[in-house]
DNA sequence: TTCCATGCAAAAACTTTGCACATCG
DNA sequence: CGATGTGCAAAGTTTTTGCATGGAA
């Protein structure tokens, strides 16, 4: 089984003419480990080990990971991004409730994908934006809402 | 053809214990007229007319208004909120590049919302979080974006 | 008259920017 | 060595909160 290529850092940057740094891979390696997480959490989670990172470094790395197509970010429509590698692009859904958050077999979103496709020429970009509504516990709660 | 039915303010306001001021009705009505809106620019509208109306109270209205159930919100990604009044409930596509925003009938998400009812007892707010990726024009330009 | 609502100011949360020093190559 | 990258500090945005005054009922 194919790994899922997450492309290697140093040739990705230097193919880029960027250059190396501890703190660039520590940033992406901080995303692989989370698996996704907002900019503050990657730079809490990075001040375990290297307390000295700038949370503003951290900003402009995954600026620039997103940029090389390392990394991506989605929105579960409130606050911060959440950023993850480019290989764990998957759809959610979110509970605006709870805020409870579950995966979604992305070929669901297959009828509109193709819908927009065909009748406006529009790239549905799957995992970008989570699904929202209620979670079954919290549609119990407010069957009216 | 029956009126949308956009509950009138005042009764809505009272039946649950609020009371009825100028600003209340002003956020309602530029919300209506703009269609939708940040709150940003929902207080610009306002003070078109009305400059003294403070910001927080934009804020603070949409937030009661949404309790009531008079408008609702929805994000296209990026940035602020958008304020619209209920009975404008429309699913939106959103380019990433350009930020063009365009009409999807709800109904294409139909699928998706069945599974998510079945599979996971989740109710879909099909109109809450806009669907990202690349227009067509965009999508062109970039193809491997 | 009695609370509820508003304006104002300040704080909070999140991101971006400018600049001098550090460091990769 | 030279250009790029980082840390630090400060500013920019957007939204929230506290409190005293103002106004709806």
């Amino acid at each position: 089984m194919p790994t899922p290529t997450p492309r290697r850092l140093p040739e990705t940057l230097r193919a880029s003419g960027y250059r190396l740094t501890p703190q660039r891979q520590m940033v992406l390696d901080a995303v692989v480990q989370l698996g996704q997480g907002t900019p503050e959490e990657i730079g809490t989670r990075i001040h375990q080990s290297s307390p000295g990172v700038n949370i503003t470094t951290v900003y402009r790395t995954l600026e620039l990971l997103e940029q090389l197509g390392l990394v991506r970010h989605r929105h579960f429509g409130h606050g911060a991004p959440m950023y993850h590698a480019s290989d764990n692009d998957t759809l959610h859904s979110v509970c605006h409730q709870c805020g409870q958050v579950a995966v979604i077999p992305g070929e669901k979103l297959q009828p509109v994908a193709r819908w927009l496709a065909e009748e406006r020429g529009f790239v549905l970009d799957t995992g970008h934006i989570a699904l929202a509504g209620l979670c079954a516990r919290c549609a119990g709660e407010h069957p009216s809402e």
